[in-house]
DNA sequence: CAGGTAGTTTGCGATAGCGCAAAACGGGCC
DNA sequence: GGCCCGTTTTGCGCTATCGCAAACTACCTG
């Protein structure tokens, strides 16, 4: 059985609070897996049998309509737990999970959660704590959908992209996972066709590098600019 | 000092798991307060000195930008709790609160939480639970914006607030607290005049009667058809 | 009961962004 | 090394919705 090296994981909030030895009977009850890139980890609607820790690589987690129209629901980062349906007392997981690269994830069963939660309170207050921040971001999210322009909720897209996981080049910030504009449309409600020409336009400006499902912000500040720009645009 | 009747809050999801006597324990250190229709409970970014539950009346929770824009967060019905700050680890609260009606609200103060959730650590696994399904709304109001129309959207705000708020009446379903355009508006992301027209139009149609801060529907059944129809508008 | 105020209705452009279509591109696979 | 497929780019008309402006109305206040 691979065995998880306690280190690794201590200093994640999820774990603040833990002594190292109730740490060590948590991860016992965890099995860890490698999920490759484009892989599926669970699907909307199934039964949400497991909960996961995300150790490296990345997850998105999207939910799709019933017309097959979907929206990215976020991105998850190493370190971040996601599928916790069980939390919040669902029986089936509200989203599909998919790695976007290749990716390894500690698994609990969903039947183990009060267990856990009764031996070691404090991790349910940390998960409390998690969940709380993030009803807080989609709440900013609904906000700028409802009172922004495109070109300023992507830049705002992309800047917590690159502050979730970027990484540090040289000159500018490269957002360290693969990402299409397509799945940029899908995290800040517009269309994959109106994305591209907003990127385009950036290009040719200078304010961004980007490809194949790779986008470097190159000017980071005049990114901030623009998401903070109101409406009219800051003609002179 | 005004006693809370046990029995009377007992039943709610918060308490759940919870003996009477450590009830009894909880509600001692809360004091209950009256706010008049129209008066603030707590202002957004001001210290999150204190967290709430509803006895009676609703109250409007909101979010404003920098520039003055709001949304509604959501309404607070009876026996739920808001201004739960501290669950997030916030300082502040990230939203406004005002009294629609006048409500009755019982008030802990923040710092008492880490002391009662230590005691009874049911009320972290409880609050766990509500801010997660808070969370998959909030999700779901998300997918809602970035893929349905104005009038799909109104029709979707306007079943839920009959589910959460709404008086039986002999034929319809009333929203049982004061509530405008602008309100609607800003639970839907647009604007209130767009929602004047959706309803005027409703109305002539005999979906719903309503007036000054007023909204019956009439046919409710009617209108979910209208929300789940999907964007073509089912022409023929 | 008159006046004032907050909420609502409605008309009329203006336009941001969508939707469709098609071409260009880039990379990996065989 | 060439082919195929998923991604990206770009053009063009369309329309749902906004934004402004003005009139109207119901309720509350004095």
């Amino acid at each position: 059985m691979a065995k998880v090296d306690t280190s690794l994981v201590a200093h994640l909030p999820l774990f603040a609070g833990v002594t190292p030895e109730a740490l060590d009977e948590i991860l016992r009850e965890a099995r860890s897996a490698r999920y490759p890139k484009n892989s599926a980890i669970f699907e909307q609607g199934a039964d949400a049998q497991s909960f996961f820790l995300l150790l490296h690589g990345h997850v998105r987690a999207a939910k799709t309509t019933p017309t097959g129209e979907q929206i990215v629901v976020r991105y998850v980062a190493p370190g971040e737990t996601f599928g916790l349906a069980m939390a919040i007392g669902a029986a089936r997981y509200p989203a599909t999970a998919m790695a976007v690269d290749d990716s390894v994830v500690l698994i609990w069963p969903t039947s183990a959660w009060p267990r856990l939660v009764e031996r070691f309170p404090a991790l349910a207050a940390n998960t409390l704590q998690t969940v709380g921040t993030r009803l807080q971001e989609s709440h900013t999210r609904i906000l700028e959908m409802s009172t922004q322009q495109v070109e300023q909720r992507v830049a705002h897209a992309l800047l917590r992209l690159a502050k979730q996981s970027g990484k540090k080049l040289d000159h500018g910030i490269e957002i360290d996972f693969p990402i299409s504009r397509q799945d940029i449309a899908q995290m800040t409600g517009t269309t994959l066709h109106t994305v591209s020409r907003i990127l385009s336009g950036w290009e040719s400006q200078g304010l961004v590098e980007s490809g194949r499902q790779r986008i470097i912000l190159r000017e980071p500040h005049k990114i901030v600019v623009l998401a903070e720009r109101s409406a009219d645009g800051g003609a002179t």
